[in-house]
DNA sequence: TCTGCTTACACGTTTGAACCGC
DNA sequence: AGCGGTTCAAACGTGTAAGCAG
């Protein structure tokens, strides 16, 4: 839908012909499964019929909740929130770089004997282009074109929940690209814009019957802007330090600028052949500098960093967007029909959907853009200090939009509820995050912090401690204006389980909808601020929204259009902090409320963003898939991740 | 001239095949 | 023959810097 359905160029575009099956390291297996393009923009798809609005819960989660208590914590949090700190800047190439950090995940809630796929997406975070200005990030325009969405699937999918419990979840093979015409598969971004990844775990229970619970994730300290070089030395610093790729590069390695400047100077001597080569160089690398050592470097390197350990990237709102999953390639993941079908647990009143949206909190601005960073003090004096932040980029924060659709009016809002303390003890006070960046802090203690991540990741450490869970808000999802069906059009050919009967199955192949460019419901967003009040539970977490304050809710970015907060009760300033679960369930659909006021449309330079549900869709003709799911996993017996092509199928 | 992107480069890490011993 | 450990080389990942394009 985003190719076709928003973006008719890029559906076009010659990229999408080589959208194929593609496997990582094996560009050969090129297979195609789904009609061409072109094939399906002739034939529009059918409608899609989303999933009801999830209700809101408040108080103690239900029974319902807990039975499907998805959490998903990321375990290198504290590597992401030192990254968030600075500003965090991904290298995108043209052949497809690794993020760095990776979305290293611990997940949990699942039921161990269904079977579940991870994947991973990364959306816009709004509609700028950013450029680096004075030591910080500063929005310069507009975003470019959305380019074609493309997932990419864990390896390990589909798997069952005890596996996906068993161990850490890396997402570390996924790789972005600037280039457009990628075939690789890899996710496609534009540089100078800003991003945030999101984890969706989606429910196979059975190859026909896929998506029968879904949960999105999205970790506010994960978010970046995306560059082809480096842009703040405060980021190459911090990735030299952290990277074991980029090891070479740190002060004792051999590639780093010291033993560079020697090598090319030796270079530079054996080409003029006439000038002797003595030992008395300065930046020869044998010569050692007693009094600096790597330590000592690196505790330079870090001093730079902020003070305050709040983030660089300021609080705008995850926008929802829609990932369409058409089970034609969902299910020719699955490797073993007969296992799958095997492991069904028929649990009708099993969640269909949760949706989980967060976002940074917002400084104390009313500012809309980006502006400038003040030149963090290597020193601060203060730590209590408000720091240097980027003003809030209030694309969507929160939003609220409803649709019109003729067959599903539903309304979505979202906004940021930090989870209770007791539910998610990583939001406690975190003396590392606390302390940040000590000017002086050492090597030793930067490798203990290290290592206190690597603990996380193998799980000797408690994650309770040492891993930020995955923010849960109470999200309403925003039905998707698909085109409908005529009315009296024939009913779709296929019956689903009573929990999918709410779904909706277009033909369209896997699909992550950009609803950016459709009709938009109205929006409002507001500020959050995190280090406004002392009071706030979550102000020592660096990258965490605080409580909505009042006051803050009332400091909304003026470019967004307002809203009657009091119509909104988890706007209430009283209420707690928790991590909400929202469930769909057809039987909920009768008990949706009335949608919510919209707000009067006001001027706003960057367009909000619609809400975007993770919508799971079914092919028509789930007969594709089949005879390619087994040709796939005898191909690709180690499989590093598949990459998905929304818009136009699979790509591996 | 400036900004952003591409590419070559050198280095370190990862991975898997080959080999060896039990 | 099978298993486990070690070694080694190729592939891969990384940041840097020069060069190019707009």
């Amino acid at each position: 839908m985003l190719g076709v359905d928003v973006y008719p160029g890029l559906a076009l575009g010659p990229q999408r012909i080589g959208d194929r099956f593609y496997r990582d390291r094996e560009p050969a297996a090129h297979m195609a499964l789904f009609p061409s393009t072109c094939d399906r923009v002739s034939k529009p798809p059918p409608p899609a019929r989303l999933l009801a609005p999830p209700p809101v819960l408040h108080g103690e989660p239900t029974a319902q909740a807990q039975k499907d208590d998805v959490k998903m914590d990321l375990e290198n949090s504290s590597l992401w929130k030192q990254f968030s700190s600075v500003g965090t800047e991904m290298i995108i190439t043209k052949k497809g770089r690794r993020m760095f950090p990776g979305m290293k995940l611990k997940v949990s809630g699942l039921n161990p004997s269904l079977r579940y796929i991870l994947l991973l997406d990364i959306i816009p975070m709004d509609n700028s282009r950013y450029r680096f200005q004075g030591g910080g990030w500063q929005a310069v325009g507009g975003a470019e074109d959305r380019l074609p969405d493309r997932v990419f699937i864990h390896p390990d999918s589909p798997a069952t929940g005890a596996h996906w419990q068993s161990r850490t979840v890396s997402f570390h093979y996924a790789k972005l690209t600037n280039n457009t015409l990628d075939t690789h598969g890899h996710i496609i971004l534009h540089s100078l814009h800003r991003y945030q990844p999101r984890v969706h775990v989606i429910e196979a229970r059975d190859m026909l019957s896929w998506g029968g619970g879904q949960h999105s994730f999205v970790f506010p300290e994960t978010q970046f802007i995306t560059v082809t070089a480096y842009q703040n030395s405060k980021i190459t610093e911090l990735k030299i330090s952290s990277n074991p790729f980029a090891k070479g590069f740190r002060e004792e390695g051999m590639n780093s600028k010291k033993q560079r400047d020697a090598r090319q100077k030796r270079k530079l001597a054996d080409m003029s052949e006439s000038v002797p080569i003595g030992n008395c160089d300065p930046c020869d690398s044998t010569q050692h500098h007693p009094n600096i050592t790597g330590a000592d470097l690196q505790a330079l390197a870090l001093a730079s960093l902020p003070a305050d350990p709040s983030c660089r990237f300021q609080d705008t709102l995850v926008p929802e967007q829609p990932l369409d999953l058409d089970e034609a390639f969902m299910t020719s993941q699955i490797p073993d029909i007969s296992e799958v079908t095997n492991t069904i647990i028929e649990s009708s009143d099993s969640l269909s959907e949760a949706a989980f949206t967060t976002s940074f909190q917002a400084t104390q601005t009313s500012s809309p853009s980006f502006v400038p960073l003040p030149q963090p003090s290597p020193f601060p004096s203060d730590p209590s200090e408000p720091p240097g932040d980027y003003p809030a980029v209030l694309s969507s924060s929160p939003t609220l939009s409803s649709t019109t659709s003729p067959s599903l009016q539903q309304t979505a809002f979202t906004f940021p509820t930090p989870p209770s303390s007791s539910s998610s003890p990583s939001y406690q006070a975190n003396p590392e995050l606390d302390t940040s960046f000590p000017p002086c802090q050492s090597q030793e203690q930067m490798s203990l912090l290290m290592q206190q991540d690597d603990n996380i990741s193998t799980g000797r450490n408690s994650p309770a401690k040492q891993t930020s869970e995955a923010f849960i808000y109470p999200t309403n999802l925003t039905s998707i204006p698909e085109p409908q069906p005529a009315l009296g059009a024939p009913p779709a050919p296929f019956a689903f389980p009573a929990p999918m009967q709410n779904l909706s199955f277009p033909s369209q192949a896997l699909h992550l909808s950009n609803l950016a460019q459709q009709n938009q419901a109205a929006s409002f967003s507001a500020t959050f601020p995190h280090h406004s009040s002392s009071s706030l539970p979550f102000q020592t977490s660096s990258c965490f929204p605080s409580t909505p304050h009042p006051q803050n809710l009332n400091n909304m970015a003026p470019s967004y259009p307002s809203v009657e907060l009091g119509g909104i009760p988890q706007f209430s300033p009283a209420g707690p902090y928790r991590s909400d679960v929202m469930l769909h369930h057809p039987s909920l659909l009768q008990q949706r409320e009335p949608p919510l006021p919209i707000p009067p449309a006001t001027p706003s330079i960057y367009p909000p963003f619609t809400s975007y549900p993770l919508r799971l869709h079914q092919d028509p003709h789930p007969s594709l898939s089949i005879p390619l799911r087994p040709l796939y996993r005898h191909q690709h017996p180690h499989t590093q991740g598949s990459f998905l092509d929304v818009n136009t199928g699979a790509v591996f």
